[in-house]
RNA sequence: GGUCCGGUAGCUCAGUCGGUAGAGCAUUUGACUUUUAAUCAAAGGGUCCUGGGUUCGAGCCCCAGCCGGAUCACCA
């Protein structure tokens, strides 16, 4: 890298620049500087003639014989300064002219107002803060390529200010999302990422070595089985909103390590979930960005609650005929053949119509529903509905045709989550976790649990097509 | 993993039939005291993703690979 930099015609030059200015007076690095207010505010209190001392990147810069303006930006906005000959004198008008795009200045002036109507600062004295040595991507067409964008997110952040805006964002949300839970009594806990046994969902874990312990740990893939314990522990309504990790494949909607949010509430069950996570989006549309509909992967999405709910056979027969739970398994096979779903050879009934609702249904789904009463073989950790017991008491909440959401009354019974653990386990005693099942022993009471794909929500919310744009430094192949 | 598209100057892109590598911005020099994609004049700047092959000659055609994007499949 270093050879590759050093043979820049562009960076050469700058250091040129950078060394005429030490030598005028101007020492590149290493300076503080106090500023009156940021830019933004700056802006906000615009007056004329108020003497104010301001700092930023100089993001645009147009030099005259005896004067020249610059656009300077600290990431809150952007303010035009103007620089007289005749009001800072020769030798500091020389080395202002040795400035380039991307190099960082304090100043000091008054503002006023141009001819065009600009608010501008009015230089009376300057300072250089921090040279930059390497040239900025353009500035009208600024830096479009993808993957440059995404391997130097610096450089994505200076030139598209929407990019930053989408992350401010995606904070703000996040801020609110805990102070709307707190605000309903819930408590935020951080439980271990590094796991003995991955469990809480059915992902391939990314594996670590624990030297001390001579010891193989799992990067977790939710934290659900430990935010149980908490519950047992009498924490009555907790959340935890951080990282999970999975080793699995990486595309627009995927990426290895992403965010979630879990959320578990005791007496509680998948209703208090239903209305919990309503009122939630709501709150977050209407108070972060001030509107109820969002454009999303080429759809209008109008998140006024209610929502819809169907219960998953209804929505099936809806789709596939009023008869379709009376037909046999022939006939389910050849109703996925006609509609060009792959069906695999020992697939039963309900599979088979599973598989046909993945590829078909679900992607229909474009306003906000939650789908009900799912097939209890589909959702192993569920408690049975209490009219059926083929039925498990869960939703799915679908978005855009894509799983934001889903929610389960939580399965209590330590027996019968021994027994399902065993099952999926297939005979490894190892990945069974026993200090979940003995915590369950001593009584969970009844609990209503949610995940939330904290990145999907924030592309949802922002309009982004890709989870890419909503993680800062998205996994990437390693650059040959 | 399959298919399709892309990778050319710091950035954004063009490149005809296979025949000396192009533009705008940026950079350098000069002019310029209200500009704002500043303007005007001139100049410099290239591992055409990598490696092979075909050819008198390859940015362009062929083969293999790398990276990215889209899409399908797989996986939850």
């Amino acid at each position: 890298m270093s050879e590759e930099l050093s043979g820049n015609e562009y960076r050469q030059q700058r250091i040129e620049n950078m060394n005429k200015l030490e030598e005028a007076g101007f020492p590149a690095f290493g300076k503080a500087f106090e500023r009156t207010d940021r830019l933004d505010k700056l802006h906000a209190d615009f007056e004329v003639d108020r003497v104010v001392k301001a700092c930023g990147r100089i993001v645009a810069i147009r030099k005259m014989g005896k004067m020249a303006f610059a656009h300077i930006s600290d990431g809150s906005f952007k303010f035009q300064v103007m620089v007289k000959k005749d009001l800072i004198g020769d030798d500091n008008f020389a080395a202002f002219k040795l400035l380039d795009l991307g190099d960082f200045i304090g100043v000091e002036g008054e503002m006023f107002m141009t001819r065009t109507e600009e608010e501008t600062l009015r230089v009376s004295s300057w300072a250089l803060l921090s040279k930059s040595l390497l040239p900025l991507p353009e500035k009208f067409h600024g830096l479009t390529d993808k993957e440059t964008r995404y391997r130097q997110r610096s450089l994505d952040l200076i030139s598209n200010p929407e990019v930053m805006e989408v992350f401010k964002q995606r904070t703000q949300v996040m801020k609110e999302i805990r102070n709307f839970l707190d605000g309903r009594g819930y408590f935020e806990v951080e439980t271990p990422m590094l796991h003995q046994i991955a469990g809480g969902a059915a992902a391939k874990p990314f594996m670590a070595h624990y030297n001390a312990l001579n010891t193989d740990v799992f990067m977790r893939i939710a934290p659900e089985l430990y935010l149980k314990r908490l519950i047992v522990g009498g924490m009555d309504r907790v959340y935890e909103m951080n990282r999970n990790f999975r080793n699995e494949g990486l595309d627009r909607t995927h990426n290895p390590e992403f965010t979630a949010l879990e959320i578990y509430e005791a007496y509680g069950d998948m209703r208090s979930m239903q209305e919990l996570i309503q009122s939630m989006f709501t709150h977050l549309a209407e108070t972060i960005f001030g509107k109820i509909e969002f454009e999303w992967m080429g759809n209008t999405i109008n998140l006024t609650a209610p929502w819809r709910e169907v219960p998953y056979q209804d929505l099936i027969r809806e789709h596939l005929g009023a008869d379709w739970f009376e037909k046999s398994l022939d006939e389910a096979k050849a109703k996925a053949e006609e509609l060009e779903v792959h069906v695999e050879e020992g697939m039963d009934f309900k599979q088979v119509t599973h598989e046909i609702y993945d590829k078909t249904i679900e992607g229909t789904l474009i306003q906000p529903t939650f789908i009900t009463r799912l097939p209890a073989e589909l959702v192993p950790l569920a408690n049975a509905c209490a009219d059926d017991p083929e039925l498990v008491d869960v939703f799915e909440l679908i978005i855009g045709g894509k799983e934001i959401a889903p929610a389960y009354s939580e399965l209590n019974n330590p027996i019968e989550q021994r027994k399902r653990f065993e099952e999926q386990a297939a005979g490894d005693g190892s990945k069974i976790d026993e200090e979940f099942l003995e915590a369950l022993e001593y009584g969970m009471p009844p609990t209503g649990g949610m995940g939330i794909g904290i990145d999907r929500l924030i592309m949802l919310l922002t309009g982004s097509d890709a989870i890419r744009d909503v993680i800062l430094f998205p996994q990437l192949k390693p650059r040959g």
